[in-house]
DNA sequence: GTGGTCTAGACCACC
DNA sequence: GTGGTCTAGACCACA
């Protein structure tokens, strides 16, 4: 678990985008309990403040809800989950396409790259 | 041309990033005479010190430089360019990657998104 | 019955509140016999210290009582019932009508808006 | 300007509501600027940081918009303004309704209450 | 023990 | 001077 922060970005929304892939990818599982504020943010070395502040925007998203005192719990609605996913995948392509095509890379040159880039994952 | 600003990156960072990219691509070539700061700030609508910022990190990069009277020049240096560029997709591509990655994708499936896409493209 | 809580109030009052209305109103009856903490608490899937927490308020403004071995009952004061009844109601005019003015309506269409809905009502 | 708050909600939530009602009713001007948070606070005898709380809820409602340097200003979508304001009254006067038929009111006896408020203001 | 709220105060980025 | 972020630490309400 890396729990490394960028400097150029707020840490709050650094944790956001990390508890968030870990929600979309499935590693914290629909409906289960997350740690505990405090052991979250004792993890991360962060004040609990800002991990709060991360979470209530993971809450407004929907990924997330709240028990009072029981703590807090991960969202049941796997299609909304599976929906989000998508939405972000299919963000990260257009962002990632446009950016290429802005450097002058051709559409075939852009998938000669990613598919060089698969082939050194699979060494 | 765009010149709109996202509200959470300081304006200056998204000013490099778009002059940078048009002369990276191309668009602005390689020895040639930028518009003035005056009218370049004119045209995004922004504070000439917020592009006198944008401009001096462009120097820094090596992708500008600056003549006492006549103006600010694109760098004739088009192995620098180029190497630059190259640099700069490699990242996208590795981002990309590791974004999918996260969100649980298959090197099969993102190579399949991409070449979705690129469908999409040439209609 | 509804039963359900918003999370942005202690539960606690909420089930005061609810009560209060149901004892106010008069559809639970004066010196009538509350359900047992143990039901209700099943009923309303609450733990059952919210409830007696609940309760407790309740006694305090009079409005039930505590037989030792026999129950929880309902005040049988029903002048005093009366007199709390009326005293909630005003302050929900009061305060319904001070944020409607705080919106900028006036006094008329606030009449029109309640017998709008009172229509709305009839129908 | 009151500036007091109840010790029953957070502040910050009754900051929210009180802004809201201003820029709603009109009393803040639609695309007006907004005093900055340090002089609020000072104002409202609060911490900065509550108050910037209470705008970031504002700023999701679309109500309030901010400039990085410059301050904040107040949504010039009257048109949304003129919606939420219509939104907020409707919940108001059902939820007024929904509360005094609970407290066994016929509709004819709200009504009534509704204009003998407004006689006494007339007074 | 859980989350929620608030304060005081500091530092930063931006214009 | 403006808003934004973060920390440290305290206290509260709830179950």
């Amino acid at each position: 678990m890396s729990w490394q922060f960028a400097s150029d970005r707020p840490i709050y929304a650094q944790l956001v985008e990390v508890i968030q892939l870990k929600i979309l990818s499935g590693e914290y599982e629909p409906g289960g309990k997350l740690p505990s504020i405090r052991d979250l943010a004792a993890e991360a070395a962060v004040n609990p403040n800002t991990l709060q502040r991360a979470f209530s925007e993971l809450e407004q998203k929907g990924l997330v809800h709240t028990q009072r005192t029981a703590g807090r719990f991960i969202s049941e609605d796997q299609d909304r989950i599976e929906s989000l996913r998508q939405q972000y995948a299919k963000q990260a392509v257009q962002g990632f396409y446009g950016r290429m095509q802005s450097l002058g890379y051709s559409t075939g040159e852009i998938v000669t790259l990613v598919t060089e880039r698969m082939e050194e994952e699979n060494l």
